[in-house]
RNA sequence: GGAGAGGUGGCAGAGUGGCCGAUUGCGUCACCUUGCUAAGGUGAUGUACCGGUAACGGUACCGGGGGUUCGAAUCCCCCCCUCUCCGCCA
């Protein structure tokens, strides 16, 4: 959500963001929100006035006698009628406010690139190089599948098309990265948190998938409750409603959970492996600080560079790409995708996303702090990334570590994690 | 699932129809004082919105939503949440 007085004072560039985020239906609603806004602030001061002469005059009264009483209480009658006219056109003025309000998207910072869709979002860093295989490397599925590491048939048998089962190697390596992901960032200072996976509407509503994400959401209609589609819902939402102390923050989580996606109008795209999938586990960084623009811009660099620091220990060639305006979300400011190389692709997929909110998310949240100093209450800044999504890495890493045997070498850094193994599978090719 | 008790300001905790935006304590801030040891004293201190350059004035807010009333933190109804006991259960 926007301050509305940034709506009042340059409603222009408010407008100029929808435009570029190319969200045109969106534009209309800060015209909406402009006019319930007028309409209620005329209405105001006659509302307060005849308020303050209610209230007035039932302080009068409690101290008159009878007599006098009864004359008094029909004026007070008279008012009373006329209030309710306008009490129930206020109420009806701030609901509708409030939702025009929530559908004006985020300001995207000047530095977001223009631009319709993904294939206009622009390379920023670029880091490794393509594997040359001796041999005419094999995509993760087949591989995968003739390790009898992965079964989509009897998966789709049991859950429907998008699903998987994983065995073997490949399940305890997908673990191994989310435990890895979990211990590095845990290095870095980051409270790690197991949240809930079904929230209320309004974690959904507060971190801005709700209105718009609907379709995209598991729901559990019977409790009202939704799967979360990313840990970054239930963690920003983690201190909705508070009112945090200045000097504890900045807040820096890391999440590991499960996340559910519907995956609804992606019918024919990208069905083989496991690529897009409707349940993955995911670990999470989660930053929340004071409002300090300067200050999020500097946490943004750094969690881009916390998974990073991930690729580069998996060994695994990627590039950081800032994403141009089309391919923005509503809530979003900024962000960066890291995209990595998956050879079957022939190119790079995304495996990250980097976002920073600054006070959006905190204000549907209601997620304020005091200042150290003293000052007013502020909201807070919000920002996320992934720092590891599996199984959509194991794409990765099978496919750009694999050997011409079908054997996928195992990179230094997650030995450990495989009971010290440098290489899992047998040649199966 | 059944029974009961509660949800009040940053926190704790009073307040059962007008004198309550709300006693008090803690915390915080300012000033003062001070040596008998991580102290004491005085004062200030909610949020949002509207009007105003400002000082300031007004209104709303006591979990959420409805209702009764001239008037509701206080009475009634519905919902949500927390706690205790019982039942069930990974």
């Amino acid at each position: 959500m926007l301050d509305l007085k940034l709506l009042r004072d340059d409603p222009d560039a408010v407008r100029r963001g929808a435009v570029k985020k190319r969200l045109p239906d969106r534009v209309r609603a800060v015209d909406e929100a402009l006019r319930l806004d007028a309409e209620l602030r005329e209405l105001l001061p006659r509302l307060d006035g005849l308020r303050s002469e209610q209230k007035a005059a039932g302080k009068a009264l409690g101290k008159l006698g009878p007599a006098e009483r009864e004359a008094f209480l029909e004026g007070q009658k008279r008012l009373k009628v006329e209030l309710q006219g306008l009490e129930e056109r206020e109420k009806q003025l701030r609901a509708e406010l409030q939702q025009q309000l929530a559908l004006v998207p985020n300001l995207p910072d000047p530095e977001v690139p223009e631009g319709r869709d993904d294939t206009e979002n622009v390379e920023r860093t670029r880091w490794g190089t393509a594997p040359e295989f001796g041999f005419a490397p094999r995509p993760h599925y087949e591989i995968g599948e003739a390790q009898g590491w992965v079964d989509f048939t009897r998966a789709a048998e049991l859950a429907g098309s998008r699903n998987y089962v994983l065995f073997g190697d490949l399940a305890l390596l997908h673990d191994a990265v989310l435990r890895f992901a979990v211990d590095l960032m845990v290095g870095r200072g980051f409270v790690p948190v197991d949240p809930p996976l079904l929230v209320r509407d309004a974690a959904m509503f507060g971190t801005g998938f709700f209105p718009g994400g609907e379709e995209q959401t598991y729901r559990c209609e019977k409790d009202g409750l939704n799967l979360i589609g990313t840990a970054e819902v239930p963690v920003t939402s983690l201190h909705q409603g508070e009112m945090l102390a200045g000097d504890a923050l900045p807040k820096l989580y890391v999440a590991r959970s499960a996340c559910f996606r519907r995956e609804a109008g992606t019918y024919g795209k990208d069905t083989r492996g496991l690529y897009r999938v409707h349940q993955f586990q995911k670990v999470e960084q989660v930053v929340i600080d004071v409002a300090d623009k300067a200050r999020s811009i500097e946490h943004h660099q750094r969690i881009v560079a916390n998974a990073e620091a991930l690729l580069q220990a998996f060994e695994l060639p990627y590039r950081v790409v800032a994403v141009c305006g089309g391919d923005l979300g509503v809530p979003q400011a900024m962000k960066y995708d890291i995209e990595t190389w998956m050879p079957s692709r022939g190119g790079f997929g995304e495996t990250h996303s980097a976002s920073r909110f600054y006070d959006y998310q905190a204000r549907r949240l209601d997620l304020r702090y005091r200042p150290k100093d003293g000052g007013k209450p502020q909201y807070c800044h919000t920002l996320n990334n992934t720092v590891v999504a599996s199984p959509r890495i194991l794409i990765a890493l099978l496919e750009n570590h694999q050997q011409a045997d079908g054997t996928i070498r195992v990179p230094a850094a997650l030995r450990p994690y495989v009971g010290g193994r440098a290489v899992l599978g047998r040649p199966v090719f």
